[in-house]
DNA sequence: ATGTTGTTTGGTAAAATATTGCAAACGCAT
DNA sequence: ATGCGTTTGCAATATTTTACCAAACAACAT
């Protein structure tokens, strides 16, 4: 286990830190779809947090969801993962760290391992572009898909 | 230019060797999208691949530029690269390289530096991940968004 | 406890994005 | 030119995401 095995109790509370210095209030939805998140160890995508959380909260809204993680993403409490694939995904872990996708099935774990977090920022050169931050996406295979192959090459 | 400035010429090289030794047809469609996409220094979705060939062929099927986008992911002449945002994004580069996005207009570019190509690539640990690549997705800002506040924080 | 206020929610609809099936058209080798 | 297998375009469909607005809710002050 790489992340702290509390950390969707920590994840409520900043979320409850956040929402009173903003002036949002706390509603059972964003309480469940930060919790529905954050226990979780892949990245799902936001209809895969809608089937979550309709667990919980069997009158949910598909809208509501995606609007509350939205509005988790613009108050910096999650943030969307890259992905190659079509669909945008979702990590309530939002210090630096990477992820690895298996290319067999697409699930999606984290890698925190602090030597790949000190990369040398490239300097503006001839492009200009002012870096603030990045991501490694690492691809490969899972141990359930080790044997198989590609289901879809190149992605 | 970080890129050779005839790509997109042997871009169409390499779509014509790989036609040939694999058996597909050399058609119009595939060539003008090969080269839509080639001659781009941005990496567009399909949809803008699409909008771009309808100029060249103008009773082009949305249909075709979905399916031979995916045609040339399968043969590895093009890779979908790393985005957070929910739609897919094409490259015609399938060279080891990073990529750049503005968090203030979402333009993504082309990041060319040897010395990240040789990250140490982790090994299965407790996970027992097979790693075999990765690609490292900076964010920042353009030249142009330099001045303004991201329209999509955290993203 | 109760009312007030501003925000959020749910539901419907629709927009945006992506995929499927099949007949007609096309590329390629002969 | 002819024939074969593949690809294309079209139309329909599926999937994912956003917009709108009346009703419900959370927070706070009574």
């Amino acid at each position: 286990m790489s992340l702290h095995p509390d950390f969707h109790i920590s994840k409520m509370h900043e979320l409850e830190q956040v929402c009173r210095s903003k002036g949002l209030p706390m509603t059972v939805q964003r309480r469940a779809i930060m919790e529905s998140l954050a226990v979780r160890k892949d990245h799902p995508t936001a209809d895969q947090v809608f089937e979550t959380v309709q667990a919980r909260i069997p009158g949910v809204s598909r809208t509501t969801v995606y609007r509350v993680l939205e509005t988790f993403v613009q108050y910096g409490i999650v943030q969307k993962i890259n992905s190659p694939l079509a669909r945008a995904r979702f990590d309530a872990d939002t210090a630096r760290h990477h992820h690895l996708r298996c290319t067999g099935c697409d699930v999606m774990v984290d890698l925190h391992d602090p030597s790949l977090d000190r990369l040398p920022l490239p300097t503006p050169v001839d492009n200009g572009f002012q870096i603030h931050d990045y991501t490694i996406s690492f691809t490969g295979r899972c141990p359930r898909c080790a044997g198989k192959v590609d289901n879809r090459r190149g992605v």
